[in-house]
DNA sequence: TTAAGATAGTGAACACTGTTCAACGCAGGC
DNA sequence: GCCTGCGTTGAACAGTGTTCACTATCTTAA
């Protein structure tokens, strides 16, 4: 009677071991040098079988991405801030923010995915859908509004501006070295520490504005 | 006698063509969507007749990058700190890098070719070897330094690092833009706005760094 | 047990891509 | 008038994502 669910097992297997493949490739290769026929060959099936498992290489590396945001959040719940409970939020914070930059580095090709990537328009659109995202952005923004209570930044700070901001400049950071951009001889790991150390001191000090953000990563 | 002289007025005539037909096309459908052939068509030669002007697709990309930085440069020329030489030098800051940031508005394709591009390697190489880059960096630090002077940021500050974290903020914001990663509704005029301020108010509070980089774009 | 049905997987093809190369035609110089 | 050399070409190569008619196998009902 376990006929059905046999059948789907094997499905999910056979999905299972096209991600798997695909993530190899990937990650050793990058996104432009992997091809459906490559993965394909890995798995031992033909091109078109993939087709029957994913509408597109595209939504191939849209699960890829998904995977990604599961990885970058493992890092981040694993990093120092979480380990003790009490240490100052502004400390956590600059960590957080550290250790994305960080995952660019030891995951360059999940990183591009996940935040560079234009050639994956799916990922651009339905990026929000997943539901981690949200909850780290959520947990990040606690912990900064737990800083505002403390008196690190002015009373009636925005916890979306100053993560919103905080996001972008180190995604600046990432970018510019993923792409190539740095200047010979410059030291990345500083230009991040220093960047996040500036956006957090400017809001610290505080300036005028109006941004407030809704539902960013 | 003028032979040789007409031929080579053809041949960079043609070389000239290959580069506006690739720009139109790349302007108008992004590079991804811009092939040999289509360019070939344009001009009206066979795919083949480009590769005697430029040995492969990346170097004629290449080309582009090059006059996409002397777009940017004459756009930051014309911005109102030049406008108004007796202007506090941080409006000046503040106007130049909102432009870079509306310059990747006005010219997304050309930004991502000049500042996100991983497709085409040999900008990233190469890239420190355009002289109004230099001289662009060269201005602003400039401008900076005035800054410094008048007592708008700390004594000693490092204008290359400010230089240095601005850009990568502001590319961030940019990158954030170009990639769809925005949140529905989210303004990113006001985040180019509020992530400068931010870093001005940052730096020009002072905090304890020893980053001091040199030759950064 | 056999016939019918569902379906996973295939090979071949389509319409592309960047790039290479032997061959051809034509302008320039002797 | 012939020869050389250069610009240009058509055709091909090896690759890409994707589609589709077909087969072979496995499941189910009679």
């Amino acid at each position: 009677m376990g006929v059905k669910e046999r059948q789907e097992r094997e499905r999910e297997a056979t999905a299972r071991a096209i991600l798997d493949a695909a993530r190899e490739l990937f990650v050793a290769e990058g996104y432009q040098n992997v091809s459906i026929r490559k993965i394909a060959e890995r798995i031992e099936y033909s091109p078109a079988a993939i087709y029957s498992y994913f509408p597109s290489k595209d939504d191939i590396f849209l699960g890829l991405a998904e995977e990604g945001f599961r990885l970058l959040f493992a890092s981040a719940h694993a990093c120092a801030c979480n380990a003790e409970p009490d240490a100052p939020p502004i400390d956590c914070i600059r960590d957080a923010f550290l250790e994305i930059y960080n995952f660019s580095k030891s995951h360059p090709e999940y990183h591009a995915l996940m935040f560079m990537d234009r050639s994956v328009p799916k990922i651009s659109h339905d990026w929000q859908r997943f539901g981690f995202v949200r909850e780290m952005r959520g947990q990040l923004t606690n912990r900064i509004q737990q800083a505002i209570g403390r008196g690190d930044f002015p009373v009636g700070s925005s916890p979306e501006a100053i993560f919103r901001v905080l996001m972008v400049s180190v995604l600046g950071v990432c970018m510019v070295r993923l792409c190539d951009r740095m200047a010979p001889g410059e030291d990345a790991d500083t230009l991040a520490r220093v960047t996040i150390d500036a956006v957090l001191t400017g809001f610290r000090t505080g300036f005028t504005h109006s941004y407030r953000p809704e539902n960013c990563l």
